[in-house]
DNA sequence: GCGACAG
DNA sequence: ATCTTGTCGC
């Protein structure tokens, strides 16, 4: 069966009523990064793999990660992201055993035209804090911000000129990152959270690691199935 | 009608 | 999102 477009735009402006822009209870003391691969990702139902790593707060020091697999069925349209994505996610984030106070993931939040971007929708659907920090925009305008660390700009809905989101610059002169919140977070806490996790790299470490962990997970796989070049190959020469 | 379009 | 090395610039 295939997968119904108008549908799934009802059910993302259905979803919509649930967003909660509210504050964070308490300081985070545990944030997650979420990432997934695919063994072939331009095949329509392909094997894809997803990882959470929680990370400890602000030391950023690993706690737990933990992997899934699922085969995904459903193809990659803009906008409809989490479709795609959300079950493999859900699956995974269930087997943590440290749950976190608040999850980065790898997408838009609320930068998206109907407010549902695979971060938010991950937010409603787990009922945990969520921030979407994407590379690349999906929606909305904004003005380039300055080359330097920590600059940003704002994104606005060019329909409404409702704030949705930052483009942020997290390294000197290197392509800004877009942030914007899931659900449960507000708006001045996402700019000080995505930075306080930014070290020697562009993308925040929860997202860099989990993005990390899944290539050699991935190649794991890949050379278990596949003929592997192993040490015992070298062995023989 | 045209271009843009997270992963 | 995958396949892939070196190379150029800050």
């Amino acid at each position: 069966m295939k997968f119904n477009l108008s549908k799934a735009k009802r059910a993302q402006k259905e979803l919509r009523k649930k967003i909660e822009l509210n504050p964070l209870k308490k300081e985070p003391k545990l944030v997650a990064g979420c990432d997934l691969t695919f063994l072939d990702p331009y095949k329509t139902p392909t094997l894809g793999i997803g990882a959470f790593v929680v990370l400890k707060w602000p030391e950023l020091s690993l706690v737990e990660v933990q992997w899934e697999v699922l085969e995904i069925k459903i193809p990659y349209y803009p906008g409809f992201l989490a479709f795609r994505e959300i079950p493999l996610l859900v699956k995974t984030f269930r087997k943590l055993k440290n749950k976190p106070d608040v999850v980065i993931v790898d997408g838009h939040g609320i930068a998206h035209p109907r407010r549902l971007g695979i971060a938010t929708h991950f937010g409603i659907v787990e009922k945990v804090p969520t921030v979407g920090c994407a590379k690349k925009p999906l929606y909305g305008k904004f003005k380039e911000p300055c080359k330097e660390k920590g600059c940003y700009e704002k994104i606005v809905d060019p329909k409404t000129q409702e704030l949705i989101g930052f483009v942020l610059r997290t390294k000197n002169n290197v392509k800004p990152v877009y942030v914007s919140p899931g659900n449960l977070i507000t708006f001045e806490e996402v700019i000080p959270l995505v930075n306080s996790l930014v070290t020697k790299y562009k993308l925040p470490e929860p997202t860099r690691l989990a993005h990390n962990y899944l290539q050699k997970i991935r190649k794991g796989i890949q050379n278990a199935c596949n003929g592997k070049p192993t040490n015992s190959d070298k062995s023989l020469f």
